[in-house]
RNA sequence: GCCCCCAUCGUCUAGCGGCCUAGGACACCGGCCUUUCAAGCCGGCAGCACGGAUUCGAAUUCCGUUGGGGGCACCA
């Protein structure tokens, strides 16, 4: 085993079928394939298993890559890239299945079936109902090579079947170990539809030989297909890849993780504004862990992560634990990278004193960069008029008053922190306590009792707008108290 | 139904026969800090699914039960 790591290049792939979004159990696939490439130094492949020519389409295909690029998981090879071992289409590669597939038919290993989908969809039921695995019953394989020769030539669509040898078929597994799946299990099934077109099962062994993949990562809902995968890569003459299958994600409820769960797909935690490292951080931990070390960056998984590690047990996603890491990346980010981001989820009239307040306001406790702007217009909103007459009714009137008429001296240094140095100086002079100080300027400058800082408040907000919001809440004080209902306190 | 995989706190995990009175993290609860809410810091609650067997000794090995997941297509 280390005499074949040291010869032979590490070589893996993420085959992803491009009929949707990147699903962030398929992400944690391309992940594990990725950090095992680049930890041995080897090549990531991206190969696009398009086979079903219906549900595939350009967009998804477009949109999976975005993703995986947004993750930071670039690709050395690829349908975009190129790459010595194209095309990386599966559609692009149909020819070579049938050329493979002739081989086999060739060699007997594979033969010719007529049979309509109805005879086997019967099969199958009446299978089930006896309590068996639904298997071909080899009709076709009895047939005469003069009679598969005769409705051949008169036009008649027949699929390709492998021939299975009828022996239990052993992964050995990087992961679990030896894992044999019995003979009787594993049925003849269809390597090329009656279209013409290859089957993923036998498309997928046709590429990951042509493509020299030495390790097929993927996760265990593939096992039964690697049972019959490693039988045609023999039939095929070849040595197949080691395996690796990796658990699956599940939902909170324990069953497979969709969209009933929220969030899955990882453009979904992208616009919720989470760090593409945390997201790739929170996947590696899913099942696999490294001493007391939890907040790891891209390089960091690169030089630990260890396959031979991995939990063997699925694994149920946790949004609260993500919500953590997503924290715990903000707050080691650089300031500006931060403030970068944080600014291209605010309106793009926010001023920029205002935005780099905020941002640093906010860096040591945001979760996730789509609570910016609520967060934001929280202090950059004029409080709403009844909101600022309510303030005013929780406000000290008499406060109030001498906070505007004081404005002079407090709004007067040019940094917020001095600002409300000063302020509290002010406040201190005149022996009033730091909460009866503080919390009535908050009200009265953001119309609630919650948000950043005030110096922060105070560097967001110009001084005009400082000036209003006093104004205004003092002004609401006053017709709050000749509202007879109102029952404005003397 | 049949086949395969799996099983430590609610969740992710450490543990690979004695170092375990089972460790860490998230969540939760409490305290501290603080103008507020968060964040941060400190502390607490909480688990080896069950039954046999092996052994001087089992969370760790073996068998069974139960439970969970996956697969069983001319989908990938």
């Amino acid at each position: 085993m280390e005499a074949i790591s040291l010869n032979s290049k590490v070589r893996v792939r993420f085959a992803p079928s491009p009929t949707g979004t990147l699903h962030i159990g398929s992400a944690r696939t391309a992940l594990y394939n990725w950090l095992y490439a680049r930890h041995h130094g080897g090549a990531f492949v991206l190969r696009i298993d398009d086979t079903d020519l219906v549900r595939s389409e350009d967009r998804h295909e477009k949109s999976i890559m975005a993703d995986l690029r947004w993750l930071g998981l670039e690709w050395d090879e690829g349908p975009d890239v190129g790459g010595r071992h194209g095309p990386y289409r599966q559609s692009e590669r149909l020819e070579r299945y049938r050329e493979a597939a002739a081989a086999l038919l060739e060699a007997g290993h594979a033969y010719h079936c007529f049979c309509s989908e109805e005879r086997l969809a019967s099969l199958r039921a009446s299978a089930l109902a006896a309590g068996g695995a639904p298997r071909y019953d080899r009709r076709c394989l009895a047939l005469s090579p003069a009679e598969v020769a005769r409705r051949l030539a008169s036009g008649e669509a027949a699929a390709v079947r492998f021939k299975v040898p009828g022996r239990d078929a052993v992964i050995d597994d990087v992961v679990r170990g030896q894992v044999a799946v019995g003979a009787a299990a594993i049925g003849d099934f269809i390597m090329i539809r009656s279209d013409g077109v290859a089957s993923y099962n036998f498309a997928t062994v046709v590429d990951d030989l042509d493509m020299e993949i030495t390790h097929v990562i993927r996760g265990d809902d593939h096992l039964t297909n690697t049972a019959w995968q490693v039988q045609i890569a023999e039939a095929l003459g070849a040595e197949p890849p080691r395996f690796a299958h990796h658990s699956m994600v599940l939902g909170a409820d324990g069953g497979k993780l969709s969209k009933r769960h929220g969030a899955t797909s990882v453009g979904d935690f992208r616009k919720l504004g989470y760090l593409p490292a945390a997201v790739v951080n929170y996947l590696a931990l899913l099942s696999w862990s490294h001493g007391d070390d939890e907040v790891l960056g891209l390089g960091r998984l690169v030089e630990e992560f260890e396959l031979e590690r991995l939990s063997l047990s699925p694994s149920i996603f946790d949004r609260a634990k993500l919500d953590w890491l997503n924290h715990e990346h903000v707050m080691g980010l650089d300031p500006r990278e931060h403030e970068r981001i944080f600014a291209s989820r605010l309106p793009a009239e926010t001023p920029p004193p205002a935005v780099a307040a905020l941002a640093a306001a906010f860096q040591p406790s945001l979760v996730v960069y789509g609570e910016a702007p609520a967060l934001a217009a929280g202090v950059l909103e004029e409080p709403a008029p009844d909101r600022a007459r309510v303030a005013g009714a929780q406000l000290q009137l008499q406060e109030a008053r001498r906070l505007r008429a004081a404005a002079g001296d407090w709004l007067s240094p040019v940094v917020a922190r001095d600002l409300l140095a000063a302020y509290r100086v002010w406040g201190k002079e005149r022996g009033i306590r730091a909460r009866e100080l503080l919390m009535p300027l908050r009200i009265a400058l953001t119309g609630v009792e919650h948000g950043p800082e005030l110096p922060f408040v105070l560097a967001a907000l110009s001084r005009s707008q400082t000036l209003r919001r006093l104004d205004a809440v003092i002004a609401g004080a006053h017709t709050g108290a000749s509202n007879p209902t109102q029952g404005d306190a003397p």
